[in-house]
DNA sequence: AGCACGCCGACT
DNA sequence: GTCGGCGTGCTC
């Protein structure tokens, strides 16, 4: 064998690479593939880099256990990819291959049957909705929600209407519905939504054109500019249809898939077996199958969240990322730490693939590349469904006592009794915050010196931040009876129980939502069984609900006052969406702003729907203060059992780092403060050169023998 | 990351 | 006399 050794990453925070004897059975072994290695006294799966003739390793070389791929999973642009990912967000090569490539494959499962719903003939079905409505709303809910979807499982429809067994039972006995056993080769043939003909509108067109001419070039970038109800969806269809009559492969980002089953079902329809799903609720055995699919070549179009962006795919021609401003692209943790529309801008370099932003509200970071002609805007001006744009009122609460203005309290009578939906968003989980009035105490976190929030269902008080329980029920200062103040999502609930005693309303925030119950919440909001719909941000103030005549946001201050700054962007955002949301048919929806800010430029920006307007003024802030775009952020925490210890370090770091050529702001305390027994503080490097920065601060990190203790965060 | 080796305090 | 803390160093 000429090239007996092969170079190995491992799935290890480790920078290095190791070196393997090849042995003879494995001799054809290609550079790509996986393999099992001894490392240390376990073994692991690591990535075969190149093949070499020869290893600088001094000691005596250890055989590679086997094989995992008849091919390689791993093309020279995928490597090329992983590389660069390396470099720009200073991460260790074995972790960002294993976040590329699946940890099985080979499903090769029977598929097996299952049982679905299925509705009678349609002309009877819609005759029994008709019959059903008033008499046993529930049955009628069942019967509507099947006419939108084939091969629903029972599980599946009672999730998504919300219903419990027994108006399914009624539906059976009557024999509107029964139950059929098909073979369902899991995801591909489920929430196929019944496709429907539509027709592009003149600028919806003009996009698919550009973007048709761009993938035939191989190289563009895009922001398709529209709100909500513009018809971007139908200009991705389009776009992706595109890409596989040019024989290239399509690749479609989404912030969460179980909250956009209306995309996911038009995505399915339109490409059927062709669509490859891959999101984070996928079993191990699910992904793997998917994943086999794209091998084999019956997938040419993959929709999925976040981490699909790193799939490697053969000739990639275009990538669409929906809602590219959606903070859920972002990975923080664990590592690697990346941003799915970083990665994909530079894939469409790297593998001359266009890619196509959507988005109502923009980045800024997208905004700014429109501005510098990096990126190509195309705007979709018009609602496709036309209905007027919502009537916008702001009230000031400094003239308010309390978090309820009357004004936002008539329109909520007012819409509910005209039997209308509506939301209130809310940011602030919990009761409310815990205030002494005799000694003026407000009570903290101790780790996090972050205001805590009482919970009443535990009756306890609680930091949002790191989770902990204090152990106090009165004033931890003087003893006295504390008194809650401020508005949380449960204080709110509790008051507008009390107030509107007929009315269905329903709380959604991180304490009611088990993780995967979002989007069954939200679908029995959009079927009406809700009637008022509170919640924070996760009620998802960008989708179209087009039953809801009132969107109230309770405070628009909490947006404001988060100590970030990315807040203002975020708020403006929230804000644009809530009041871009479209009424239904002639009824004009109408949106409630509460704020003791209400000359504050965002909420101005936002209400007269001027993003032109917000963005400059933004990027002005980010350009006089060095953050994004205009700077790169790096932040560096450093963690030690003990509290000085981590300080140190940090002084030892940013003494060291005072050659180079950036800002370094700090050291402050990480939040959360303490995390698994460690206490983290924090540096943050502002820098307009990258490329020079990174490579010699990790350098000083491991001059320093940090390595351990140091983890680097690249933004974005 | 794991996991070993290795050198100093409280216990059968 | 041992058990066990976590500080340094290695994994081809």
């Amino acid at each position: 064998m000429e090239q007996p050794i092969a170079e190995v990453a491992v799935p290890r925070p480790l920078e290095r690479t190791f070196d393997y004897r090849i042995p003879e059975h494995l001799s054809g072994l290609l550079p790509g593939v996986r393999v099992r290695v001894p490392f240390g006294r376990d073994q692991v799966v690591g990535y075969v880099l190149q093949r070499k003739a020869h290893s600088a390793f001094g000691g005596k070389l250890q055989p590679l256990i086997d094989c995992l791929d008849d091919a390689p999973l791993l093309s020279p642009a995928a490597l090329a990819l992983a590389h660069w990912m390396v470099q720009y967000y200073v991460c260790p090569l074995g972790l960002v291959l294993q976040a590329m490539l699946p940890q099985r494959l080979h499903p090769s499962r029977p598929s097996r049957n299952k049982q679905v719903v299925v509705a009678r003939p349609l002309p009877q079905t819609l005759g029994a909705i008709e019959q059903l409505r008033g008499v046993a709303p529930q049955q009628a809910r069942l019967l509507k929600t099947l006419l939108g979807y084939d091969n629903l499982t029972v599980r599946e429809l009672l999730d998504l209407t919300g219903c419990s067994y027994g108006p399914l039972r009624g539906l059976l006995l009557k024999g509107w519905v029964e139950l059929q056993s098909k073979p369902l080769c899991g995801v591909e043939n489920r929430f196929h939504e019944r496709p429907k003909a539509l027709t592009l509108n003149g600028a919806q067109q003009a996009a698919v054109d550009a973007i048709t001419a761009a993938i035939g070039r191989g190289e563009g970038t895009f922001l398709l500019h529209g709100v909500n109800g513009s018809g971007k969806t139908e200009v991705y269809l389009n776009a992706v249809r595109m890409a596989l009559e040019t024989d290239k492969m399509a690749l479609v980002l989404v912030p969460e898939i179980s909250l956009t089953p209306q995309l996911l079902s038009r995505f399915r329809s339109r490409f059927g077996q062709r669509l490859a799903v891959l999101h984070s609720a996928l079993t191990e055995a699910g992904r793997a199958r998917e994943w086999s699919r794209l091998c084999q070549g019956e997938a040419r179009v993959v929709l999925g969240v976040r981490s699909a962006s790193l799939v490697p795919l053969e000739r990639l021609g275009l990538i669409v990322i929906d809602e590219e401003h959606e903070p859920s692209y972002k990975q923080a943790s664990p590592e690697p730490r990346y941003h799915a529309r970083t990665v994909a801008l530079q894939r469409g370099k790297l593998e001359g693939a266009v890619v196509l932003l959507g988005s109502a509200t923009p980045s800024l970071e997208t905004f700014w590349r429109c501005e510098t002609g990096q990126i190509q805007r195309l705007s979709l001006p018009e609602r496709v469904v036309s209905a007027p744009a919502p009537r916008v009122r702001l009230v000031d609460m400094n003239a308010v006592h309390g978090w309820l203005s009357p004004v936002l309290e008539r329109a909520l009578a007012d819409t509910l009794q005209a039997k209308k939906q509506a939301m209130l968003l809310l940011n602030r989980r919990g009761y409310g915050v815990a205030f002494c009035k005799p000694c003026q105490h407000t009570q903290r976190c101790p780790r996090c010196g972050i205001v805590l929030v009482f919970h009443l269902k535990q009756a306890q008080l609680r930091c949002h931040y790191c989770n902990y329980v204090s152990p106090h029920t009165s004033c931890e200062r003087c003893g006295a009876a504390f008194e809650l103040i401020g508005a949380g999502t449960q204080r709110v609930e509790t008051k507008l129980k009390r107030l509107f005693p007929s009315t269905c309303v329903e709380r959604m925030d991180s304490d009611t939502v088990r993780r995967g119950a979002h989007a069954a919440l939200l679908e029995r909001f959009r079927s009406g069984q809700i009637e008022l719909l509170l919640g924070t941000q996760m009620i998802g103030v960008g989708h179209d609900f087009p039953g809801v005549g009132l969107m109230g946001i309770v405070d628009a201050d909490t947006l404001l006052s988060v100590p970030d700054f990315r807040a203002a962007e975020r708020s403006f955002q929230l804000l644009a969406q809530a009041a871009g949301r479209a009424g239904r048919g002639e009824q004009r929806a109408e949106v409630i702003v509460q704020t003791h800010h209400p000359q504050h430029y965002i909420v101005q920006h936002a209400l007269r729907n001027d993003y032109e307007a917000f963005a400059k003024e933004e990027l002005a802030f980010r350009k006089a203060h060095r953050y994004p775009p205009y700077a790169t952020l790096i932040r560096v925490s450093l963690r030690h059992k003990n509290e000085d210890s981590a300080l140190q370090q940090a002084l030892k770091l940013q003494a060291a780092l005072a050659d180079v050529a950036c800002d370094v702001v700090g050291p402050s305390k990480g939040l959360p403060f303490r995390w698994r027994g460690r206490c983290r503080w924090e540096l943050l490097l502002k820098t307009e050169d990258p490329k020079l920065v990174k490579p010699a601060l990790l350098e000083r990190v491991k001059q320093l023998g940090l390595d351990k203790s140091a983890t680097l965060n690249v933004d974005p």
